[in-house]
RNA sequence: GCCCCCGUAGCUCAGUUGGAUAGAGCAGCAGUUUCCUAAACUGUUGGCCGGAGGUUCGAUUCCUCUCGGGGGCACCA
C-alpha cells in the first residue's frame, strides 16, 4: 500500500465512524494547484447527503476523526466548500521509493485481472496488400492495451484475424492474374475491385518465375494461394519492423473448412431469430438493438454466399470456447456498424456470453502530413500511405509514440516533419532524453545503477521542491497504469511520461547529484535511479525503446 | 433521414470518471551553458471550454436540443 492509498483508507475509516456506509471509497487527487496540498479529497461534500450536514462541518468532524500522523500527513487544513487538503511530510513521501527500487520489475504491477483470460485481436488485415497506417494505429494500440492488461494481472494473448476468405481474396487473386498475363505480353486488364499496387506486379513476377509453364496464368486457386502466402510474409515483416508479436493467428479460411460457419448458422436458426425474406436469410438483430435486421445469408440471386458479419460471429464464438471470458477487438471506426451485429449474433446463440462481448476499442482516422500537405500515396503501394512508409520516415519509437499520445477517438494528424525532428518540439524525444540523462550519471559516475539501494539512505534530504515534485510524480504511477489499464486507455502513460519527463529535466537542471557532500549523492543516486526505472517502464508498456545514451 | 466520434489558447492537443483561479507543447516575447548531455531549463503574452437550455452545493465533464468537422448506415468486407 502506498502514502495515497493509506490515506484513502484512513479517510474511509474516518468517515464510517460518521456513519458512512461500510464501502464508501473516498476520492482522492492530486490538486492542481500545489498550494492546496499534495493530496485533497471531496468526501465532505459527497457525504452532504447522506449525512444531513453542512460539508464543512463534516469536513471538521473528519479531520478529528482521522489518525494524521499514522499516514504521514503533516498538515491537513479545510478549504474552498469543504475540501480536505493533506500534505505529507517530506521524508514520508520519499520513503515512496523504497518498494520502487526493491522490486523493479514488478513496480507498477496489480493484479485486478487475477489471472483470467483475454484475447486482444488487433492489425486483423486482409491479407490483400502492405498494412497501411490504420494498421499501424491499431498495432500500436493493441500492443500497448496488452500490455497494460498484462501490468493489471490478466493472461492476455495477442491475436491476428486473417480475413483470408470472401471476395477481397477472390479479387487479389484476379489482380495477379492480370499481371501474370501482362508478363506473357497481354494488355493489363485489373478487375474491378482489384488491387493495383506496385506489390501486385512483384508477387507476379515471383509466382512466374516459378511457374514459368503457367504463363497464361490460369491456374487462379494457385495463384490466391502464391499472393497470399507472399502478403502474409510481407504483413510479418511490417509487425517485426514494428516490434509487434502475436500469440495467436486465427484464419477466417479455416471457419469454412471446419464447419464452423455452418454450425453457427444452424444454432442461429435453431434460436428462432432468423427468418428468409426474398429468398435471403436474415438475422433478427432489432431484437437486440439493431436498428434494422441483417442478412446472414444472401439470396440465390445474389450469389446465396453468407455476409461477412457470420464468419464473425463464429469466430467470437470459437473465442469464447477457447477459454477468453473477456474479448477486445481494436478496429478502426469504418467498423463501427459490425459491433452491433456481432454482439446480437452472439446474444442470439444463447450460449451465456455476456452481452458487452466484445469489447471494442475503435480509433478514428489518421491522416499523414509532410512538408505541410496531406500524404496519401506510397510508392509500393500506391493508393495509401503503408506503415512502412512511416517506420522508413520517423523511426519505430517516434510511430509508436505519435500513435499513443492521443486517445483513439480523436481524429490524429501524423506530422512526419514533426516526428522526424530531433528537436524540443518532439516529445519522443523529451521522454527518452530525461532516460538517458539519469543513466548518465550513473555512467559519468562509474556506478552499476542495479546495485543502488535505499538501504541505510536517509531519504528525508530529498526536500527541494523539485525533489518533492518527481517523486509524487514517480508515486503516481501505479494508479495511472491501472486507469490506463480499467479504460483501455494507453495515452495517458504517454501523458505520465512527458510530465514525468518534465519533472526528471527540471531536477537534473537544478541539482547535481555527483560532487555532493555524501548523503545529497546517496539519496539523489535514489531518485535518479527511480526515475530511470519509472521512464523506462512507462516506454516499456508502449512498446518503445529507452535508450541509456542518445 | 438514422447511428458513432470530435469541437478547449494563433496551431496540435491534455484535462485523473462532477471539483477549487481550465493546463501543456509549439509558435511569439525575455533570459539561462567554466556545471552528471542546451535534444535541456526559467519567466511571460494568449480562453465566452462551438451555442442554448437542464440536472446540483458545483458542469469543460452528465442529459436534451442546436451548429460545425469526420466516419458509418448494401443481399460490399
Amino acid at each position: 500500500m502506498n502514502q495515497a492509498e493509506a490515506l484513502r483508507a484512513e479517510i474511509a475509516r474516518a468517515a464510517r465512524t460518521l456513519g458512512a456506509p461500510d464501502d464508501f471509497v473516498p476520492l482522492i487527487e492530486r490538486p492542481r494547484d500545489p498550494s492546496h496540498g499534495d493530496w485533497a479529497t471531496n468526501v465532505a461534500m459527497t457525504l452532504t447527503k447522506q449525512l444531513g450536514r453542512k460539508p464543512r462541518d463534516i469536513a471538521d468532524a473528519l479531520l478529528r476523526a482521522m489518525d494524521l500522523p499514522s499516514v504521514g500527513v503533516s498538515s491537513a487544513e479545510i478549504a474552498g466548500p469543504g475540501f480536505l487538503n493533506f500534505r505529507f511530510d517530506a521524508a514520508f513521501l520519499a520513503n515512496g521509493l523504497v518498494p520502487m527500487l526493491a522490486s523493479p520489475d514488478t513496480w507498477g504491477h496489480s493484479d485486478s485481472g487475477k489471472g483470467a483470460r483475454v484475447a486482444v485481436e488487433f492489425v486483423s488485415a486482409n491479407p490483400t496488400g502492405p498494412l497501411h497506417v490504420g494498421h499501424g494505429r491499431q498495432a500500436a494500440l493493441g500492443d500497448a492495451i496488452s500490455t497494460l492488461l498484462e501490468w493489471t494481472g490478466w493472461n492476455v494473448d495477442r491475436e491476428f484475424y486473417y480475413n483470408d476468405a470472401g471476395v477481397q481474396i477472390a479479387n487479389l487473386a484476379k489482380s495477379v492474374q492480370a499481371r501474370v498475363r501482362e508478363i506473357g505480353g497481354a494488355p493489363l486488364a485489373i478487375p474491378e475491385g482489384g488491387y493495383h499496387g506496385e506489390y501486385i506486379r512483384e508477387i507476379a513476377e515471383a509466382y512466374v518465375a516459378q511457374h514459368a509453364d503457367d504463363r497464361e496464368g490460369y491456374d487462379l486457386p494457385a495463384m490466391q494461394a502464391f499472393a497470399v502466402a507472399a502478403l502474409r510474409h510481407e504483413q510479418d515483416l511490417d509487425l517485426q519492423a514494428f516490434g509487434v508479436q502475436f500469440d495467436t493467428y486465427y484464419l477466417e479460411s479455416s471457419l469454412y473448412t471446419d464447419g464452423r460457419v455452418d454450425r453457427t448458422v444452424s444454432a442461429l436458426r435453431d434460436s428462432g431469430y432468423t427468418y428468409e425474406e426474398e429468398g435471403a436469410l436474415f438475422l433478427r438483430t432489432t431484437s437486440f438493438g439493431d436498428d434494422k435486421d441483417r442478412v446472414m445469408k444472401k439470396s440465390a440471386a445474389k450469389g446465396g454466399d453468407y455476409t461477412y458479419f457470420v464468419p464473425d460471429v463464429a469466430y467470437h464464438v470459437t473465442k469464447w470456447e477457447r477459454g477468453y471470458g473477456r474479448a477486445i477487438d481494436v478496429q478502426g471506426a469504418d467498423h463501427h456498424s459490425t459491433t452491433t451485429r456481432v454482439r446480437a449474433g452472439l446474444q442470439a446463440l444463447g450460449i451465456g456470453i455476456p452481452k458487452g462481448y466484445p469489447e471494442y476499442v475503435l480509433h478514428q482516422m489518421v491522416t499523414v502530413m509532410k512538408g505541410g500537405e496531406e500524404m496519401k500515396i506510397s510508392k509500393r503501394a500506391g493508393a495509401y500511405v503503408t506503415v512502412r512508409d512511416l517506420i522508413d520516415e520517423v523511426g519505430r519509437d517516434a510511430v509508436r509514440y505519435f500513435f499513443l499520445m492521443r486517445k483513439g477517438d480523436s481524429q490524429l494528424v501524423f506530422d512526419i516533419d514533426l516526428a522526424r525532428s530531433q528537436s524540443e518540439e518532439n516529445p519522443v524525444y523529451y521522454v527518452q532524453m530525461a532516460h538517458a540523462r539519469m543513466c548518465g550519471i550513473f555512467r559519468v559516475g562509474e556506478i552499476d545503477a542495479s546495485t543502488v539501494t535505499t538501504e541505510s539512505v536517509d531519504l528525508s534530504v530529498l526536500s527541494e521542491p523539485a525533489e518533492q515534485e518527481l517523486i509524487k510524480q514517480l508515486l503516481d504511477f501505479p494508479a495511472i497504469v491501472r486507469g490506463a489499464a480499467d479504460n483501455l486507455e494507453p495515452q495517458r502513460i504517454a501523458g505520465w511520461l512527458f510530465e514525468t519527463a518534465r519533472a526528471a529535466h527540471t531536477w537534473y537542471h537544478k541539482h547535481h547529484v555527483l560532487g555532493e557532500p555524501e548523503a545529497i549523492t546517496r539519496a539523489r543516486l535514489v531518485l535518479a535511479r527511480a526515475t530511470q526505472l519509472g521512464l523506462s517502464a512507462g516506454l516499456r508498456i508502449l512498446g518503445l525503446s529507452a535508450p541509456e545514451r542518445m
